[in-house]
DNA sequence: CTACCTTGTGCGAATAGTTGCAGCTGTATT
DNA sequence: AATACAGCTGCAACTATTCGCACAAGGTAG
């Protein structure tokens, strides 16, 4: 709850707009504890708000605004498709993702740091790492594939 | 020259199929010193012989598969496409996009190096690092924007 | 409280990439 | 050299995401 208008007052902050479409997708960001696709959140918001509807393209609009600002995370799994999470709501994280199998291994975030810290010393580059996938085997699929070779 | 038959060796040892269509994709990153789109890719196919021609579906398949064997990199530079390009062909790196100017800071291999062997050894994951994306703020991008405030 | 200006929204069309399917073709076998 | 079949290819439809444009509506000045 107070997370909530915590986040719309950090925005106004910034001088941004917010609309009710804004709030509906920041919303169902909080109330979720996974990673969420576009498509998710379009029928999270059916299913709250029967009667209301929201362009898909709004959607896709205003997750890139929230990723702009920092609020969300926005990932590759994978699949055909990103997925977004607040960055606030749970413990930040990395993923592996397995090639093979799919599998998502969640990393603990420490992992980067040193990384970021180079990026930011040795090219001035400010790292947006959160969430990060980085995809290769698992190792359950390596062991298979070495069998059967 | 020698490149392509011996890729083409590598492939035929692994019991994979050499279809013309994968010939070609192959022959143009090879002739390659970028990155290059699907698209691109296309359009160097019917440059180079233009009484062929090639479904668009085939050479993301292709491209796809060339990844899963590990002799090409799939990369995303934060437009809306990603871009391929030959393994062994030059010099391995990662990329430095900048959300805001989208320019891209090449970034030598070792780097990572040490977070593939916390990878290895922590979970057993063998992770695919070549021409990975990092995204986040260039140095002048930052400044910029520090003055503007 | 109203007008204004800037920015966001919905709509529909465009783009990048994927998928199902029916027919074709490398390649291993003989 | 002919056979067989798993694995490709082309085609067309489909999904995920973006874009252009005309209209609507946040937020601020008056």
């Amino acid at each position: 709850m107070e997370a909530f208008t915590d986040l719309v007052e950090q925005l106004r902050r910034r001088g941004e707009r917010l609309t009710p479409q804004r709030r509906l997708v920041l919303e169902i960001l909080q109330n979720s504890e996974q990673h969420l696709s576009a498509e998710a959140i379009a029928r999270a918001i059916v299913l709250r708000y029967p009667n209301l509807q929201i362009d898909q393209a709004t959607i896709y609009r205003t997750l890139k605004w929230l990723h702009q600002h920092d609020l969300v995370s926005e990932t590759s799994l994978g699949r055909n498709h990103m997925v977004y999470s607040l960055l606030s709501a749970h413990h930040n994280h990395h993923h592996l993702v397995c090639d093979q199998c799919h599998t998502v291994i969640e990393v603990e975030p420490e992992l980067l740091v040193p990384v970021a810290a180079a990026l930011q010393e040795r090219y001035g580059f400010q790292a947006r790492l959160a969430h990060i996938s980085l995809f290769g085997t698992c190792a359950a699929c390596r062991l298979r594939n070495e069998s059967e070779a």
